[in-house]
DNA sequence: AGAGCTTTCCGAAACGATTAGATAGATACC
DNA sequence: GGTATCTATCTAATCGTTTCGGAAAGCTCT
């Protein structure tokens, strides 16, 4: 055997006692002796022992780690929340385990499979799936918390953004600045982030007594190419509009891109309002201000999503223990209008 | 006892049989009759049985996990060479821990303790260290593959960019469209990457015979902030560069920032040629094409990188079983230098 | 019918920790 | 001195798997 780690047995042996001792010494219970103690720590060095947490999650019937599924990792939204998730987790000591789903619904559902396999405390889920599949899997309390999307009638505890709310705060900027003839280019259908975002704008449309056209109304895969493509789809209609209110980051790269494109100036022309702001490196600088016009947009607080969805999930994990189950619920997070440069009244007629 | 899940023992009982036919059935080891096999097969069904990794690991020794220690997560480099890590190591039914070391030393050298501890079978890292302080954790050739960035004199094998090389390029493109006034805004010393770029650099321009200013050399800390100051110090010098080549993206945002504000054209004025490029999105846009100008930059093969040293760091672990110790060494991979419209002969005298 | 093989199955010992309960020694009290 | 109490330590069971070695049963071949 190449390898052979020393475990606790070993330490025990060195330090002349036994290994409940040494347990007792690692884990800072009280009751042993100062000699005994001191014995035991320097075996610990003399050994370089590092005990082995595979054995005590087994015997503990927990593991201190959560897992964490997500459609991508290199969209800036769920990096930040990765590391919201990470930074409260590592706070109280709990290990993360990844795994990108790739926005599929079979590879989502294998990796939910061995993550419980791996008998993580806590699963965080950003479902491909727009129907809660996992009724089954996750009876006997299992701890989930979903995030970002949610599938209809999920009834258990979810952290996410006002995505209504925020979205009918954007779209009444627009109005406010004068815009009637407002598009949308709004993400798949039944994904709830995307239908909530258009059933805000929606809302606020009606509320302003404005009604627009069916060719208004863009549905894009979230991806920067759709979004070039509705763009110019939308600026080439015989009464283009005068503002575009966006539905996520890439989306909006693409809307972008196609005004440079056709050579139309924004905001002169036409407004840009789109989801998702995010700081670039260390410093605190916003994405969109990168951009000229710099971008106004609707910035969801992805950090604190990732952030509060691990607080309510260790808070399931403990509640776990002291068979209380009542559920959380969702937990709603507000999305901050940033105004920049990119929304401007409509060009006069 | 509120969470009693079903171990092989139950399904045993259920089946009728031995835990250790249980066992076979689940592993796919031959010898057991098929109407064994059916009866457990329906066992494992009707109970909703999901093996404890934990108790296997513990038993074979092996976790069938990997280690990851980055310094940051929201990076665009770090998130992709994650996905290649992941996409290689969920394709051999590894799966992924991770840590963020916020690029502080004590924080990674715990997370790496912590790692080992939970016993994965071995661990990547862009250590913020500048010198290798891990050899006695890593006694008995513990599997370790550094990426990205690696201390002076290690010796151990890693994966990255061959940043001297393509930095020497990338200053000779530049040399080409003929410009002599070239300033860097490099990296923090003693981090290799950041050396490295610079070392390139330094040939390219001693081949061209061409001397520069101690005032056309600055570092940054590889932050936008930084990025933006430095440049905007070297063009209020009273005869500024005609071409400024930054060593990284946050950096690159800051400096088209500082020319920005500043009103200095590129590349009429200023030629800008960056480090870093990734594509945005699910469609392979690349995000240096957002800009006007579309920036010309040195494109790391990031995924790349993290899917090779996910199959090193493999190949390491699997050769430890086998008594071999050989190391692989350093992997060097290619970047591309990609020109767009960011860089272009300098403005005539 | 007995020897020698195969084929299937099972019992029980690991793996490395935690912890309840047992034990022994010291101390205190009457 | 006897007994109760407390403290410091140890013994052994346990967590849920894998796997080695052996037993039982079924064949084939003399």
């Amino acid at each position: 055997m190449s390898s052979s780690r020393t475990t606790i047995r070993d330490v025990s042996r060195l330090a002349d006692v036994s290994i409940a001792t040494v347990s007792a010494v690692i884990n800072g219970r009280p009751a042993v002796s100062k000699v005994l103690t001191q014995r035991v720590r320097r075996a610990i060095e003399a050994l370089n022992y590092q005990p082995n947490y595979l054995a005590r999650s087994l015997r503990m019937q927990r593991s201190h780690i959560l897992g964490i599924v997500m459609p991508q990792f290199a969209s800036p939204f769920y990096a930040e929340v990765l590391r919201g998730v990470e930074d409260l987790a590592s706070q109280q000591g709990y290990s993360i385990l990844i795994s990108n789903s790739r926005g599929d619904v079979d590879q989502e559902r294998s990796q939910v499979q061995t993550l419980i396999s791996r008998r993580v405390d806590g699963i965080l889920l950003a479902s491909a799936d727009s129907h809660f599949t996992y009724q089954r899997l996750f009876a006997r309390h299992f701890p989930v918390v979903l995030f970002d999307r949610f599938p209809p009638g999920f009834a258990g505890t979810a952290v996410f953004t006002n995505n209504a709310e925020a979205s009918l705060e954007a779209t009444n900027h627009l109005i406010r600045l004068g815009h009637r003839r407002i598009a949308i280019i709004a993400g798949p259908q039944g994904i709830s982030a995307a239908d909530e975002r258009v059933e805000g704008f929606r809302n606020a449309m009606n509320e302003a007594g404005l009604t627009f056209p069916q060719e208004f109304f863009k549905r894009g895969n979230f991806s920067m190419n759709e979004g070039r493509e509705c763009a110019l789809e939308l600026m080439r209609l015989p009464s283009p509009p005068t503002a575009i209110f966006s539905h996520n980051y890439e989306m909006t790269l693409g809307l972008m891109r196609a005004l440079a494109e056709l050579g139309m100036p924004c905001p002169q022309r036409v407004s840009v309002l789109g989801f998702d702001d995010f700081v670039v490196g260390m410093d605190g600088f916003s994405w969109a201000t990168m951009f000229s016009p710099k971008l106004s947009c609707v910035a969801q607080p992805s950090y604190e999503i990732g952030r509060r969805a691990a607080e309510a999930l260790l808070k399931k994990t403990k509640r776990l223990d002291g068979e209380d189950h009542s559920e959380e619920g969702f937990i709603r997070l507000r999305a901050e209008l940033r105004i920049r440069e990119s929304t401007a009244p409509p060009p006069a007629l």
